[in-house]
RNA sequence: GGACGAUUAGCUCAGUUGGUUAGAGCGCUACCUUGACAUGGUAGAGGUCACAGGUUCGAGUCCUGUAUCGUCCA
C-alpha cells in the first residue's frame, strides 16, 4: 500500500504538484522531429488590457485539451503562446487610470513616457494573464511565448509593411471614420457600439435659388438631427422619380447661415419618397451615407467641408462658430435658421447613436488621411483558400460569414491615431523638384538629394512614392532592420508618421512571425522554460545561453507552418481568421491553418455575453479554487457543442458561510450610493457583504463575495468520483503481480468492460476528431460512472476479497489466480480510463497515474502499434480503417513498463478486439433484471438491509447466463434467487416484474400489501394496452404495411408479440392477486 | 434591412441519415451514512418538443409562415 489516498479530491494539491513537474520535464517543449508529424496551434493571443475570463477559460481548454491529445497520440504538439498589444484599449485603460488617479493626461507626460507606462502595465498583465493559463494547465510551449511589439514579432511587421507599401498594397487616403473626440483616434467598426438616445429631430428648409444665385420664395424642406452639420452640406438630395420636385434638379439652394449655394442633385439611394419630405441634406465629411453620395456624385458637389477639429470642437471652415463645441454648435444653428425665418418644426425622438467602446463617448464621423490596405487581390485569394477547402471551418456554417464578410473585398484601414502600436515605417518631406513620381519604386532616382548616400544594397530596403495633388510629398518607407537608411531619412529632414498600426495587422502575422518569419537564417530566440520575457529586462534565453541560438537556418518554421487549428469564437472569424489567412498567403504563399473550430460563447444566466464591464465576467481563478482546474476544464468541455451558446447562470458565493446567492441583473448594474458600496445578503447565513463588481473595487479587507457558477459542480464531482474510484481500485491492488491474463481467465464483467471500453475509446477518438467536446465528455463520464463505478466495480468486489490460496491458507476461499487476474484486468481498466481522461482532466489523471505507477509499475496498457506509420495510417487514414468490426482474436493483456507520466503516455488504441456487441447485450438483460428487483425494492420500501427472495422464469439459454453471474445478481440485487428456469411457477403471493424476455417474482412474505401490488400491476396493464393499442393500429393502416420499410413492419409485429405476452402474464398476474 | 443560429422537464442542455414508449446533469420526493465515494447510493415524480400550416404510411427531426431571443454584417 503506497501512501495514503485521502477520501476527497484536493485539486489545489495536485496542480501545485503537477504543472511544475510537466514543466521542468519538458514535456510542453515541441521541437521539430522529422520522424513525427507536427501538430500546431497558435493561441488566438489574448490581448493584455485584463485579466482573462470564462470566455478565455473555454477557448483554452479546448486548445490544451486538443493539444494534450495530440501529444499523446505521438504529435509532436506545439501550442504557441502569446499576448496582444491591443492597441486603442490597453493605451485608453493606462489614460483613463492615470487621469483618474494623478490628473494627467497623455500630452502632459509625453510619448515616450506614455509608452513606457504601458509596457509597465503590459508587464503586469503578461504575468497575470500567463498565470492565469497555466494554473488551467495549459501545457503551451513556454520557451516560445510571444508578444506583438516584441523584436520577433515587430520585425515581421516591418517586412510585411514594407513588402506591400512596394507591392502598392499600401496606400494613403482620406476615408471617413469613427472618431473618438476624446481618445482622439480613428476607432474600429467592432469598437464601436449602438445606443438609443433621447434626442430631437428638426425640420428646416432652404430657399431655391434663382440663376443669379439669389434666393427665392420657393423653398425645400428636409429633416435632420445634427442641424450643426448644415455648415458642411454640399448638397440637397431627392429621388430621382419623386414628382414634387423633378423641376428642381440640377438648381441650387442656398444655405442662409453662410450664404453658400449647393446643388439638388438626385440620388436614388440616399433618399426616400417615403421618408419625410423625401428631401435630404447631404454632409460628407460628417456622414457615412451622404459620404457614399458623393462618391457616387463627385462631379455635382463640391469637396466635402470637414467641420471638425480633433478634439470636437469646429473649425474654421464654420466660420463664425468656430471653436465651438459641436453641441453649441447646433444650438446656434438652430437659433439662426428660426431668426432666417427657415425653421419648420421640431419633435423629440429616440436616436440610434455609436458610442465609442474604449471611451464611452459619442462616435462622430470625420474625414481625415489614413493608410488603407487594398483588399481586392488579398482578398480574393482568401476567398479561394476557403472554397478550395485548403481551410475548413467546423462547425461548417462558419465558413459564410467568413466568405461574405471577405468579399465586400472593403479596404483595411490601418493607421491608428495613437502612441502604443508598431508605428508607420514611413517616413515623408515636401520636396521641391517634382521630376519623379514612380510610384512604389526603389528611390534610386530621387533628384533633390534628400536620398542621396545611399547604398545600392540599402536602395532594396527603401520604397518611395510622391504624393499629394501636386506630388510634392515624397513618402520613404523603410523595410525591417535599417536603422541606418531611417537615421539618413531623420538627418536628411525627413518626418516619421506619428500614427502607428491597427493591432489586428500584426495580430494577423501572428502564425508565421511566430515561428521567426521572415528570418530564414535563425530560429526565433527563446526565453528559458517558464520565464515569460518582459520588457524591462529585454533579455533573452538564446543570448544568455547561445547554444540555444547554434543551429543553423530556421528549423521551425517550414516544420510548423502551416499550423493545425485555429481555436477561437465567431466574433473574431471576420476581424482576424480572414486577415490571417490573408496576410500567411501574402507571406508564406499558404494558409496559416487547416482547420478553423468555432466555439461557442459564454453567456450569463441573462443571455448577455460575458465581460469584464458588464459585471458579469466570471474569473477562472475563482473557479478553479472553488471547483479545481480539472472541474472547471471537464465542466467546460462537457459545454462545447455545436449548435447553442452556453448560459451561465451566475451566483456569489458568501464568504461568510460559502452558500451561492443568485446573481441578478440588479446587482450587476448596483454602484456605490451616498459613498456606501452594494451588499449582497446571504439568505443562508442573513450576513451581507461586499461583492466582486464592474463598477467598483471592493474595500481592503473586506469579506468579498466572489463570482462563481454552480454548474461546475458537474465536473469537480466528476473528478471526486473519478478519484474515489481509483482510490477503490488502488487499495485492491495491495499484492498486485504483473502477469499475462488469457482468454480463459476472462470472467463475463471483465469481457464485458473490455467491450464497452473499446467502443468508448472508438467513440471518444472520433469525436474529438470533428471537435465534437460535449459528446465526447457524455461519452466519457457515462462510461466511467455508469458502467465502470456502478458496475464493473460492484461486480468484481467479490474477487478481490478471496484470499489467494499462495498466501493464507484458509479452506474454502482459496480460487488460484482469482485475485491476481483481477486485479489486472482492473489495473488494465484504470489505465486506460487515465489516458482517455488525461486531455480533460489533466491533474487528477497525473496524480493518479504517479499512484499507479508506484504499485504496478508494469502493467497491461491495451494499447495497439504506436509506430508513426500507424499513427500516420490511423490519423489521416480512411475511416473505415478504424470502424473495422472486429476480428474475433484470442484475448488476451501482457504486461509492460508502463509510460512514466500519463501526459506522455500514447492515446488508447487497438482495443477493437475487445469488442462484443453480443456481450453487451446478453450483459445489458442480466441489468435489467436486477435493476427491476432494485425497482420492486423500491416501490414496496423494503429495508436496504433486507435480503429478498427471487423466483425468475425465463429461457434456458437466458437461465444459464444469469447462472454464471448468479453471486453477481444476488450482491448486486440484494436478493436470493430461489427459483430459475423456465418452468418456475408463479408463488400465490407475490409481487412481480415482465421484462421483454423473463419474468421475475417476489413473495409477499408480509413485505408487500397486496392491494398496493394489484393497483400497480393494474396500471401497468393500462399501459401496455396503450401500446399495444398503438402498434395496432399501425399494422391496421394498410398504407404504412405497404409502403414502410419491410424491416421497419417487421420490427412493430415482433415488438407487439412481445407486448402482447408481457400483457398475458401481467393479466395473469392481476387475476391471481384478485383482480 | 441581410445572414446565421436558437426555442425540448422547474433550471442548463443533448437528441447523429425522419421509424417502437423523447434523454442527461442540476433541482425536487422517498429511503439509505453498507467496507471507494453523502462532491455518494437506490428508487421515483416531472415534457402537447414555441405557435400555425404543409410534406410523409410515420415529424422533436424535413418544408413554409408567425412570434420571441441571440450573434454577426449593413
Amino acid at each position: 500500500m503506497p501512501t495514503e489516498i485521502p477520501k476527497q479530491y484536493d485539486p489545489s494539491a495536485a496542480e501545485a504538484q503537477w504543472f511544475p513537474f510537466w514543466e521542468s520535464h519538458g514535456y510542453f517543449n515541441a521541437d521539430p522531429d522529422p520522424e513525427k508529424p507536427p501538430h500546431v496551434i497558435m493561441i488566438p493571443l489574448p490581448n493584455v488590457t485584463g485579466a482573462l475570463h470564462m470566455g478565455h477559460a473555454l477557448n483554452g481548454t479546448i486548445q490544451d485539451l486538443l493539444t494534450r491529445w495530440r501529444r499523446m497520440q505521438g504529435y509532436v504538439a506545439l501550442w504557441m503562446p502569446g499576448t496582444d498589444h491591443a492597441g486603442i484599449a490597453t493605451q485608453a485603460v493606462v489614460e483613463r487610470r492615470m487621469k483618474e488617479q494623478e490628473n494627467l493626461t497623455r500630452h502632459d507626460i509625453g510619448r515616450e513616457a506614455l509608452v513606457a507606462r504601458i509596457w509597465k502595465w503590459k508587464d503586469e498583465y503578461e504575468k497575470r494573464i500567463i498565470g492565469q493559463q497555466k494554473k488551467l494547465g495549459a501545457s503551451c510551449d513556454w520557451r516560445r511565448v510571444r508578444f506583438t511589439l516584441d523584436e520577433v514579432c515587430s520585425k515581421a511587421v516591418r517586412r510585411t509593411f514594407f513588402k506591400m507599401f512596394r507591392d502598392g498594397l499600401i496606400y494613403r487616403g482620406k476615408r471617413l471614420v469613427n472618431w473618438d473626440t476624446f481618445l482622439q483616434t480613428a476607432v474600429a467598426d467592432d469598437e464601436v457600439y449602438t445606443e438609443d438616445v433621447a434626442g430631437q429631430f428638426w425640420t428646416f428648409s432652404y430657399p431655391v435659388a434663382d440663376a443669379n444665385g439669389q434666393p427665392t420664395d420657393r423653398k425645400i424642406s428636409f429633416s435632420t438631427t445634427r442641424p450643426e452639420t448644415m455648415l458642411g452640406d454640399t448638397a440637397v438630395c431627392v429621388h430621382p422619380t419623386d414628382e414634387r420636385y423633378l423641376d428642381l434638379i440640377g438648381k441650387h439652394v442656398q444655405i442662409p447661415l453662410n450664404g453658400r449655394l449647393i446643388p439638388i442633385i438626385a440620388d436614388a439611394l440616399l433618399a426616400d419618397k417615403e421618408l419625410g419630405t423625401g428631401c435630404v441634406k447631404v454632409t460628407p465629411a460628417h456622414d457615412p451615407n451622404d459620404y457614399a453620395c458623393w462618391t457616387r456624385n463627385k462631379e455635382k458637389m463640391g469637396d466635402p467641408i470637414n467641420l471638425l477639429n480633433p478634439d470636437g470642437t469646429f473649425n474654421e471652415n464654420a466660420g463664425p462658430y468656430a471653436g465651438l463645441d459641436r453641441l453649441a454648435v447646433r444650438d446656434a444653428v438652430v437659433t439662426a435658421m428660426e431668426q432666417a425665418g427657415c425653421f419648420e418644426k421640431v419633435e423629440d425622438r429616440t436616436i440610434p447613436l455609436k458610442f465609442s467602446d474604449r471611451s464611452k463617448t459619442a462616435i462622430e464621423p470625420y474625414l481625415s488621411d489614413q493608410w488603407f490596405v487594398k483588399m481586392d487581390d488579398l482578398a480574393t485569394k482568401a476567398v479561394d483558400a476557403v472554397k478550395n477547402r485548403d481551410v475548413e471551418f467546423f462547425p461548417e456554417r462558419y465558413a459564410n460569414s467568413y466568405l461574405d464578410w471577405l468579399e465586400e473585398k472593403r479596404d483595411w484601414c490601418i493607421s491608428r491615431q495613437l502612441w502604443w502600436g508598431h508605428r508607420i515605417p514611413v517616413w515623408s518631406k515636401k520636396v521641391e523638384s517634382q521630376e519623379s513620381r514612380v510610384k512604389s519604386q526603389p528611390a534610386r532616382s530621387a533628384s533633390d538629394g534628400s536620398l542621396s548616400g545611399l547604398t545600392a544594397e540599402q536602395h532594396q530596403h527603401i520604397a518611395t512614392e510622391y504624393v499629394g495633388d501636386d506630388g510634392s510629398t515624397l513618402l520613404a518607407c523603410v523595410d525591417a532592420g535599417h536603422p541606418k537608411i531611417e537615421a539618413q531619412l531623420n538627418a536628411a529632414g525627413f518626418t516619421q508618421d506619428e500614427d502607428v498600426l491597427d493591432t489586428w495587422f500584426s495580430s494577423a502575422l501572428w502564425p508565421h512571425a511566430t515561428l521567426g518569419w521572415p528570418d530564414r537564417e535563425h530560429d526565433p530566440p527563446m526565453v528559458e522554460s517558464g520565464q515569460a520575457r518582459s520588457a524591462s529586462d529585454g533579455s533573452l534565453a538564446a543570448e544568455k545561453n547561445p547554444a540555444l541560438a547554434l543551429r543553423a537556418g530556421n528549423t521551425v518554421l517550414d516544420y510548423f507552418y502551416p499550423g493545425s487549428v485555429l481555436v477561437t469564437s465567431r466574433d473574431i472569424i471576420t476581424l482576424w481568421v480572414a486577415r490571417m489567412v490573408l496576410t500567411g498567403l501574402y507571406n508564406m504563399g499558404n494558409v496559416p491553418f487547416k482547420h478553423v473550430h468555432v466555439h461557442p460563447k459564454i453567456l450569463d444566466g441573462f443571455g448577455q455575453g460575458m465581460s469584464k464591464s458588464k459585471g458579469n465576467g466570471v474569473d477562472p481563478l475563482d473557479l478553479i479554487e472553488k471547483y479545481g482546474a480539472d472541474g472547471l476544464r471537464f465542466t467546460i468541455a462537457s459545454l462545447a457543442g455545436e449548435t447553442q451558446d452556453v448560459r451561465l447562470p451566475i451566483s456569489y458565493a458568501c464568504p461568510h458561510c460559502d452558500a451561492l446567492i443568485p446573481q441578478t441583473l440588479e446587482h450587476q448594474k448596483a454602484k456605490p450610493k451616498d459613498g456606501k458600496k452594494p451588499r449582497v445578503k446571504c439568505p443562508k447565513c442573513k450576513r451581507d457583504s461586499q461583492y466582486t463588481s464592474a463598477n467598483y473595487d471592493a474595500d481592503v479587507g473586506e469579506p468579498v463575495a466572489s463570482m462563481v457558477s454552480e454548474r461546475f459542480e458537474y465536473g469537480r464531482n466528476f473528478c471526486n468520483k473519478l478519484w474515489n474510484a481509483c482510490r477503490f481500485a488502488l487499495i485492491n491492488l495491495e499484492g498486485y503481480t504483473p502477469g499475462a491474463v488469457t482468454d480463459a481467465d476472462l470472467a463475463l464483467e471483465d469481457r464485458w468492460i473490455l467491450s464497452r471500453l473499446a467502443t468508448v475509446t472508438d467513440e471518444v477518438t472520433r469525436l474529438l476528431d470533428k471537435y465534437q467536446f460535449d459528446q465526447a465528455t457524455r461519452a466519457l463520464r457515462e462510461f466511467v460512472w455508469n458502467e465502470f463505478c456502478d458496475w464493473y466495480l460492484e461486480m468484481i468486489k467479490p474477487r478481490l476479497r478471496v484470499v489467494e490460496s499462495s498466501e493464507e491458507n484458509i479452506p474454502g476461499t482459496a480460487v488460484p489466480g482469482l485475485r491476481a487476474n483481477c486485479q489486472r484486468v482492473l489495473v488494465t481498466v484504470v489505465d486506460t480510463i487515465l489516458r482517455l481522461l488525461h486531455p480533460f482532466t489533466p491533474f487528477i489523471t497525473e496524480d493518479l497515474w504517479q499512484r499507479l505507477n508506484e504499485i504496478a509499475p508494469e502493467r497491461p496498457t491495451t494499447i495497439g502499434d504506436t509506430s508513426v506509420a500507424a499513427l500516420i495510417e490511423e490519423t489521416l487514414g480512411p475511416d473505415e480503417n478504424r470502424l473495422a468490426p472486429s476480428v474475433p482474436q484470442p484475448l488476451a493483456l501482457s504486461p509492460q513498463p508502463a509510460a512514466k507520466a500519463c501526459i506522455i503516455a500514447p492515446w488508447p488504441t487497438g482495443l477493437e478486439r475487445f469488442r462484443q456487441p453480443a456481450l453487451e447485450a446478453r450483459f445489458q438483460r442480466l441489468q435489467d433484471m436486477i435493476v427491476a428487483v432494485r425497482n420492486l425494492r423500491g416501490v414496496y420500501n423494503i429495508s436496504p438491509a433486507a435480503t429478498v427472495p427471487i423466483h425468475l422464469r425465463c429461457r434456458a439459454e437466458i437461465a444459464a447466463d444469469v447462472e454464471q453471474v448468479r453471486g453477481q445478481f444476488e450482491n448486486l440485487a440484494k436478493a436470493t434467487l430461489e427459483a430459475l428456469g423456465p418452468d418456475i411457477a408463479r408463488p400465490a403471493a407475490s409481487a412481480s416484474f415482465t421484462l421483454t424476455d423473463a419474468e421475475g417474482f417476489l413473495p409477499f412474505e408480509g413485505l408487500i400489501d397486496r392491494t398496493a401490488e394489484l393497483a400497480r400491476q393494474q396500471k401497468e396493464a393500462e399501459k401496455i394496452r396503450g401500446f399495444i393499442a398503438g402498434h395496432e393500429k399501425k399494422l391496421t393502416n394498410t398504407s404504412f404495411v405497404d409502403r414502410a420499410p419491410a424491416e421497419v413492419v417487421q420490427e412493430i409485429r415482433d415488438t407487439l408479440v412481445t407486448l402482447r405476452k408481457q400483457l398475458a402474464s401481467t393479466e395473469d398476474v392481476i387475476q391471481q392477486l384478485g383482480g
